[in-house]
Formats: C-alpha cells, structure tokens, sequence
RNA sequence: GGUUCCGUAGCUCAGCUGGAUAGAGCAACGCCCUUCUAAGGCGUGGGUCAAGCGUUCGAAUCGCUUCGGAAUCACCA
C-alpha cells in the first residue's frame, strides 16, 4: 500500500475516533503539499468542521495529533488555516525507494491470467498520398497508448486498416497512367508514396482545368464536374476494379506496393509497428454481407430506390445510409466488414480506434449499429478521439502545398538534432553520432506532439522550428544522458549504484521530494491508462526530470565524502534513470546513452 | 439551425473527480561552468483563468446564460 493510502486510511479511523465521522475514501483527499509549505502530504479538514464542532486549526491539530500516534508514517504535522501538512518519516522514504529500487519494472503491471485483450487501431492511411502531421500526430498516439494500455496488465493487438480502395486510388492510377511515362519510385529515385501522391495532386490539377473549360464554355459547375471525362474515366475504374478487371487490379497492386514500401520506411523511423494489418478491398465486401444480413433481420430498411438505411431516431440520431442505390458500399459499411472480421479473427474484449476528432459523429454511429448486429464490443467501443494539428493560419491544406510532410519533418528534425550536437560528440564514431541525432530529433517531435492533451487541437508553427530546450524531449534526454554519464563514471570507480546503505541515512528535502515524485510514477501509469492520456505520462517525466536537475545542479553525488549518503544519491539517480526511459518508452521515445 | 468540443501570461501549453498566493517552456532582461554533461541551474518582469450569474466554508475546475473559435450533421473517406 503506497503512502497516500495509508495517511487517508488512518485519517478516515481518526475522523470516526475523534468526532464519530464516516468518512471515505471519497470525501477525505490526501493531497500533495504545495511547495511554499511544510510537509509532503495535505487534508483539508473543512469539510469535517460541522461534524467536530471545533474550529478548523483545533479539527486539524486534532487529527494531526491522532496520526502522528497512530500512523507510523506520519512524523510530524503543521496547520495553517484549515490545512493539515503532513510529513512523512525519513525511514518511509527510504523504504519506498528500496521497494522501487527492488523492482526492475516499476509501475508496469504484466498481463495477468485473466487480462483482456484490447485491440488498438490507429494510422489507418489512404494509398494516395504520403503521410503528413496529422497521420506523425495519429501513429505516436497510437503507439503511446498501446503502450501505456499494455502496461496496465492488458493484452494489446496493434493494428492498422488500410484504405486501399475506392475511386481516390483510381485518380491517382488514372493519372500515371495518361501522364507518368512509366516512372517508377526507381527511375525517379523518389519514395512510392510521395511518387503516386504527386499523381494524385495532378490528377487534381488536370480535372480543375477540365471543369474551368467546361465552364467557360458555358456550364454551371454542378454541370461541367458531372461532365469532366477524366473523372468519368475515373469512376469507370472503379467499376472495372470492383469487377475485377486484371489489367486494373495488376495496376493497382503494383501502386499500392510502392506506396506501401514508402509508408515502411516513414512507420520504420517512427518506431511504428502493427501486429496485423487490415485492407478495406478485404473487408468491404464482409461489410455489406453484413448489412444485408441485418437487413434480412429486420435492424435496416431499404428504400424505394434500393439503398439501404439505418433508422436511428430512437438514438436521436438521423437516419444513416449504409448501402448506396447502386449497391455499392460507403465508409460505414467498410468499419463494419472490419469489425465482423476483428471479431472473428480475435476475441477481442474492448477495440480503441485512434481517429480524429471530426469522426466523432461517425463512431457514435458505428457502436450503435454494431451492437444491434450483435458484436460484443460494439456497444462500449473508445473512440480515442484526438484534435486536429493546425498551423498558426488554421488548418492544413494541400490544395495550398501548407501540408507538413511527415518525412520532410523528420528529417528536419534530425538535422537540427546533428547540429546542436556537432560540437560535443567528439569521441564517438560516425554511427553513434548519426544514431544520437536520430534518437534526440525524433525524440523532440515525439515529445512536442505528445505533450499536449490529446483531445484538444494544437497549433504547430513551421517557421519556428521544434525547440531543443525547455520542456522537451532532448531536456529529458539530455537529463537521463547525463545521470549514465555519472553511473558509468561510479562504475569505473568500482561503486555500486543499487546498494542502500544499510544504517539510516539523513535526506534533504530534494532528496525525499524526488523519491515521492518516483512513487508517484505507477499512480500516473494506472490513471494515464484510466483516461487514455499519454501527456499525463508527458508532463510526469518533465517533473521529474526539473524535480532531478535541481538536485544535481546542488549536490554532489560521486564527490560526495560520506559513502553512505553517495550510495543512497546513487540508488536515487540510477532509479531515475529507470523510471526517465520507463516513461519515456511507454511514450515510444528512446533515450541515449550520451549526447 | 441541431449536436459535440474548445477559450488560462505576448506565443505554445500544464493545472480541471472543487482546496492555500493559478504553474511551466519559449520570447525579453540579468546572474552561475578550474567542480559528476551549461541541451543545465537561479532570478526579474508578464494574468479580470473569454464575460456574467449561480451552487459552496472554498470555483480556473461544477451548473446556467452570453460572446468568440472549431468539428460534425454527404448516395466523400
């Protein structure tokens, strides 16, 4: 039981001893004291004054006096005003940080026998263009909250569903085929997904110029778009697609293939990875037997005009099409071919689905009608539903080239992360160095996206490039880096860096203020976990990591004179350590050695 | 128009299951490397927590109203 508990479960007992109080965990809160004051734990006593019938400095000298009694771990208390401040035994502190110390693994619960499987579903990308900010945002959530839900005792399946069909993939196709010449990824050393994006964007180029023809010769632009042939050609493609047709589908695999080759090389430099992958040209079809199937059961209806719908009005909700007059199928048929398939191939216990924010209305929809065809999960899925990246003129657009390509990006950032290094990593090797800046750049994007709460929109400024300093990951980095430094440098020295000392050692204040901060990491694991929020594990490490530089800017460690105190420094910072790369894993963020 | 989300320092963001004088970083200005990595530490200035009303011993946090912004309400995905 972590200390916390055992203040509030001893001050719940002296409520009821002292003023026959019933309290609860609920109403009596065990806060952390603030910095200006004394002590490391606070109980407001206000709300127990009715009760005492005593002012709140008598109430809250009261239970204080109780716990210092009672509670072998309070040692000593102040009241100011209302506010009882606890202060928790040096012997406390020490035996917390032996439990950490202890544990390879602090804060990370293994699956248990009875664990639930949770599937995760995030990237989900189009096959015609290649990934930018958005998706870089989308994958780091995914991975983080893979993560952090594994480390709260779960099985995770991570998977992906390709959007690898429909006529936006045959834009593309038609457009390389009238005006690429054969270029490959190879003849234009270009990756395959900004080759076959580059034929999206002409394609987009050459319909606009059809229909502003068209136009001037005297149609509406309702009119000349219904009319333009290159998008006839294009809708004819996916008929022939949908048939079959070899000559189309040849194409289409060869597309796809090269798209897919550069999508691996951007997920490979992410740290990106999927335990399975679904393609919607494989579950579509599964979608709309299953729409028919509820439509043979009675949960849809079909329309004069032969199209299929859902009636959710007693859901508040409109009505929703699931199935077009020609009987072809749209998104939702799609995520319900995909949901039929997920629940045959695994048991799945819960499905998160990391999509952005303005899909909200769609998986609203989507629970309600997987429950009524009876998926299990349907009803209780998590729409991990997360904010849009913006630029400081508003949203990403790639009709205006504003979109912030994902590798590019990278790149940037490594650059920027070998600059900063260049004239500091004089005894490594090429590799390293090259590998130091990999690990710091991605780590400062990494962290900048993954700081900020997910659900809220976010504003990425490209002018001003990702900072270095401050709060972000190259400073944690940096803060790790060098506690090794001074691990190594204990190592050469013949001195052991997870040895207490065996008799009582004094602590400063920053001492036992960094040992409550570690045992507080499991507690934010758990909660990260609870609400879905990789920043919380963010900003911890950040704490963390300021709570430690204090500390070492005004201690030594390794030139400390009593071995007892430099053992203890070193059992506290290699621990720091610990939990540092810990966070920053659950978070997908690697740490150097040095840099 | 309906629904949902958001509004905290010049900028980017924490804090939101109610608790003490609202915190960081960036930007500005100043200080600290003969001492374990200065990508660091310390300090100064910067706020009507959009506005109003309410609930409460106590509101940035909860409720209502207003203002401002975003998303969505497609036979697009």
């Amino acid at each position: 039981m972590n200390i916390e508990s055992r203040i509030q479960k001893a001050a719940i007992e002296g409520l009821k001893h002292l003023y026959s109080i019933d309290a609860n965990e609920s109403n009596v809160q065990v806060l952390k004291t603030k910095r200006e004051f004394q002590g490391h734990y606070t109980i407001a006593v206000f709300p127990f004054l009715r009760q005492s019938r005593k002012s709140p400095e008598a109430t809250a000298t009261e239970l204080g006096e109780y716990l210092v009694a009672n509670e072998a771990a309070v040692s000593a208390f102040n009241v100011i005003k209302g506010f009882l401040n606890l202060t928790v035994s040096p012997a406390c502190w020490t035996e917390l940080l032996a439990g950490i110390n202890d544990d390879p693994h602090y804060g990370i619960t293994p699956p248990a026998a009875d664990a639930q499987t949770v599937m995760v579903e995030f990237s989900s990308p189009n096959t015609n263009k290649p990934l930018h900010l958005g998706h870089v945002r989308n994958n780091l959530l995914g991975v983080a909250l893979s993560n952090i839900i594994a480390a709260n005792g779960n099985h995770v399946i991570k998977t992906n569903i390709v959007n690898d069909r429909g006529v936006h993939i045959c834009k593309s196709m038609l457009a390389w085929l009238k005006y690429g010449n054969g270029e490959t990824p190879e003849s234009s050393h270009k990756k395959g997904d900004h080759l076959i994006g580059d034929y999206y964007v002409a394609f987009d180029k050459h319909y606009k110029a059809e229909v502003a023809d068209l136009m001037a010769s005297g149609m509406t632009k309702e009119e000349a778009e219904a009319a333009s042939p290159l998008m006839k050609e294009a809708r004819e493609m996916l008929v022939r697609w949908e048939a079959g047709d070899k000559d189309v589908r040849d194409l289409w695999s060869k597309m796809n293939g090269w798209v897919y080759a550069g999508f691996d090389e951007t997920y490979k430099m992410m740290g990106v990875s999927f335990d399975k992958i679904y393609y919607e040209s494989q579950t579509y079809l599964v979608g709309k037997a299953k729409v028919l199937e509820g439509l043979d059961k009675g949960i849809f209806y079909r329309k004069d005009d032969g199209s299929v719908w859902a009636d959710l009005t007693d859901e508040g909700l409109d009505h929703k099409l699931l199935l077009r007059s020609d009987g072809t199928s749209v998104y939702m048929t799609q995520d319900i071919g995909t949901a039929k398939m997920r629940y045959d191939d695994y048991k799945i216990d819960k499905m998160v689905y990391v999509v952005g924010n303005e899909q909200n209305y769609h998986f609203q929809v989507l629970s309600i009608l997987l429950d009524r065809l009876g998926i299990a999960w349907g009803r209780h899925l998590v729409h991990f539903s997360y904010g849009m990246v913006e630029l400081p003129e508003g949203k990403m657009k790639s009709r205006e080239g504003t979109v912030v390509d994902a590798d590019d990006l990278i790149a940037k950032m490594i650059d920027t992360a070998r600059e900063a290094a260049s004239d500091r990593l004089d005894g490594c090797s090429k590799e390293e160095a090259d590998d130091i800046a990999r690990i710091v750049g991605l780590g400062a994007l990494k962290y900048f996206i993954l700081k900020v709460d997910a659900t809220k929109n976010m504003t990425f400024n490209p002018k001003e490039s990702i900072d270095f300093n401050g709060n972000t990951g190259p400073f944690i980095q940096y803060t790790y880096a060098r506690i090794r430094s001074v691990l190594r440098k204990a190592a050469e020295l013949g001195l052991a860096t997870d040895q207490l000392p065996s008799c009582d050692v004094p602590l400063t204040a920053k001492e036992e203020s960094l040992i409550q901060m570690l045992s507080e990491f499991a507690a934010v694991v758990r909660q990260a976990g609870v609400d879905y929020n990789p920043s919380a594990i963010a900003n911890y490490a950040y704490d963390l990591v300021k709570e430690y530089n204090q500390f070492y800017h005004d201690f030594s460690i390794l030139r400390e004179e009593d071995a007892n105190v430099r053992a203890l420094r070193l059992v506290l910072s290699s621990n720091v350590c610990k939990i540092i790369k810990e966070a920053m894993s659950l978070l997908g963020i690697e740490v150097p050695e040095r840099m």
